[in-house]
DNA sequence: TGCCAGGGCCAAG
DNA sequence: CTTGGCCATGGC
């Protein structure tokens, strides 16, 4: 195992990050996170300042985890009010990380109207039945399939992945992306509402996925998901009781009031959705 | 067992 | 541009 030392400047949060629900290859054992990232399979233990890890050299392992991301800074500047606040202060160090684009789509479409428990076993299945396989001390694991794998195959063999309705989204987005191998490269240069827009015209891709893969993907720091969390959240706390509430209202809303790191605003609300939506309905108003 | 879940699509209004 | 029904599946 090799092991890298954080900076104090560097606030990090291992348990927080893998366990936000923003990455669905990670498993927690023990202290010890186990994940598959590209062909590679990674394992990261933290104490304190020190991160133990083996799988990667230290420069993935900064550069996916986004420790040159200035936490400390991006925090000061949304910590606007009781309620960001105290879901800062909830985990504090949850980064968010550079995940591969292709997976990051793939993932949000599946990740459609339903929770987490389930997207991880059905993302999964699909690497277990698409996936390359490749060994960890004689212990078979499954990178995520590139379109091209999962391109021209059977719709029933996706449905053999409990993917339900979305499995003919897959299907059809790999079909697309084989043939556009740029796609990436051309959503990175795209101004936000472009690349958003883009990102659209990919079957079972509407606004909340796309947003989700801006920000997980894209590194649109900016971009902010409503799922119902967020919509509960915001419903709440944020906007006055009784006006409309539509998708792009909330969005503007956050993008406006946060300023352009609105994306960590929504994911360290999303962390502490619990405590805030349980405070939200037992309480007074 | 019924309700809910990191929604998108499509047809109507 | 907004609304409502529908979609497959499993966790709780």
């Amino acid at each position: 195992m090799q092991s890298l030392e954080l900076e104090a400047w560097e606030p990090f949060d291992l348990d927080a990050t893998l366990g936000c629900g923003q990455v669905f290859r990670w498993e927690n054992t023990g202290g010890t996170w186990t994940g598959i990232v590209g062909d590679r399979l990674i394992r990261v233990r933290q104490a304190g300042r020190c991160l133990f890890f083996e799988g990667a050299d230290e420069a993935f392992i900064r550069h996916y985890f986004a420790i040159d991301h200035d936490l400390a800074g991006i925090l000061e500047s949304i910590d606007r009010d009781p309620v960001i606040h105290q879901a800062i202060e909830g985990c504090r160090g949850l980064r968010i990380i550079r995940q591969p684009p292709w997976e990051c789509l793939a993932s949000y479409i599946i990740a459609t109207f339903t929770n987490i428990p389930s997207i991880k076993r059905r993302i999964g299945l699909l690497c277990r039945e698409f996936g390359e396989v490749n060994f960890d001390e004689g212990v078979p694991y499954y990178s995520f399939p590139g379109p091209d794998r999962i391109a021209g195959s059977e719709e029933c063999r996706l449905r053999s992945c409990s993917l339900g309705y979305r499995a003919p989204y897959i299907c059809r987005v790999s079909n697309a992306v084989r043939l556009d191998r740029g796609w990436a490269d051309e959503i990175r240069e795209l101004p936000f509402n472009y690349a958003r827009k883009r990102l659209m015209e990919f079957p079972g891709v509407g606004r909340k996925v796309a947003d989700c893969v801006l920000l997980f993907g894209f590194e649109r720091l900016e971009a902010v998901p409503v799922d119902v969390w967020i919509e509960r959240i915001f419903r709440e706390y944020y906007l006055d009781p009784g006006t409309k509430v539509g998708y792009e209202r909330i969005r503007q809303y956050a993008q406006e009031y946060f300023g352009p790191y609105a994306g960590y605003a929504q994911e360290y609300l999303f962390w502490a959705r619990e405590s805030l939506a349980k405070k939200g309905r037992a309480g007074p108003k």
